[in-house]
DNA sequence: TGCGGTATTCCACTATAATGGATTATTGTC
DNA sequence: GACAATAATCCATTATAGTGGAATACCGCA
């Protein structure tokens, strides 16, 4: 084993405590035996997928709860105020649109969300991205037009667009008025 | 073993392939045997959690990856158009603050968002959520105020406010105007 | 503090994960 | 089709995952 796994003793135990469960009920819950479930917690065993599966589901967690450090867990009573002139943003080279990037440095790559404001005639094409990838896009304000594998629908206000992002897109503003948009890329 | 755990191993040869690689190639980038990746991919073997941890690892793939059903993998050329007068919303008792629901059904409990709409005096007040949820307050117009643990700050247009959700915590409109927000949570 | 109930850990055992080497299957070239 | 190279699977073995029951530790109450 190159790289060692998280230890996922200590959250496991952690969850069943939340949850006020003994080893026994867990045990129960998960078809796990209480011995196994023991060592897991103490770190004396490694379990199968199967095994671990199993726990996952009988305490309603994601495989990536227990391995995550990702979903920024912010110090208790931290709020965190990125100011709208700190806010990073993107202009297209003709000026036609900006994307103001609303989502944390720390989801990078894993969830991006932003603020997308297009002139008319702006456009954004996009490469496809990693395998899985997909986008949600809101109109706020105008129209918006994307387009997929030659397919093409068009957005107006309040609407969202779910669309796979695995491929080559492009989101553009055909409309007489400036537009708005929410986008949300998730990988 | 109560619920049966999704088959992973056609997804890993179907990564592997991807990549093309050999069982050698990737038992030498995973440092688990050929034997063993071979049983793995047939469904022969249940790995261990520190096995299928080498195995992402090698292959730059989450846990989620090999398990998710989830994030929406729309058929090629979809694109899903939710209408404006389809999307779910949410008014609060006093008329004050409206919740529209901009995130798939299939992502409700992991991640969620939102287009608020909050008059003068409106206030979104929350108890705790699961443990390490956040949520994301991007002020489109007009102020936000946030308020985690007696502990206030003020948002305005364009800043983003970042919070744990884990705890109580409210939203409020105490300005003289109308405001409008983009609410991302993460559980 | 003592006691009872129960939560957790220990123990001996069985089943299987995981290995390295051998064998078989597959692929590409002539 | 024959052949060589290599990709994948089989095989026998060792280590450990996982179990049920027993022993120990822990906790709350009088």
């Amino acid at each position: 084993m190159t790289i060692p796994a998280p230890a996922i003793g200590p959250r496991l135990k952690e969850e069943r405590k939340a949850r006020a469960m003994t080893l026994t009920d867990l045990a129960s819950a998960s078809n796990v035996s209480r011995s196994m479930l023991s060592q897991i917690e103490r770190g004396e065993a490694n379990p199968t997928f199967a095994t671990l599966w199993s726990l996952t589901q009988a305490l309603g967690l994601k495989l990536e709860d227990l391995t995550h450090v990702g979903a920024p867990i912010l110090p208790i009573s931290a709020i965190k105020i990125a100011p709208a002139h700190f806010t990073p943003e993107i202009r297209s080279e003709d000026g036609l649109c900006t994307l103001r990037i609303l989502s944390p440095a720390e989801s990078v790559g894993a969830l991006e969300w932003y603020d997308i404001q297009m002139n008319p005639g702006g456009a954004l094409i996009s490469n496809a991205h990693r395998h899985g990838a997909c986008e949600h896009l809101t109109a706020l304000d105008g129209d918006f037009e994307i387009e997929v594998n030659q397919i093409v629908e068009t957005v107006s206000p309040g609407a969202t667009a779910r669309y796979p992002a695995d491929v080559p897109h492009s989101i553009r503003n055909r409309g007489a008025r400036a537009a708005r948009a929410v986008l949300v890329v998730r990988f």
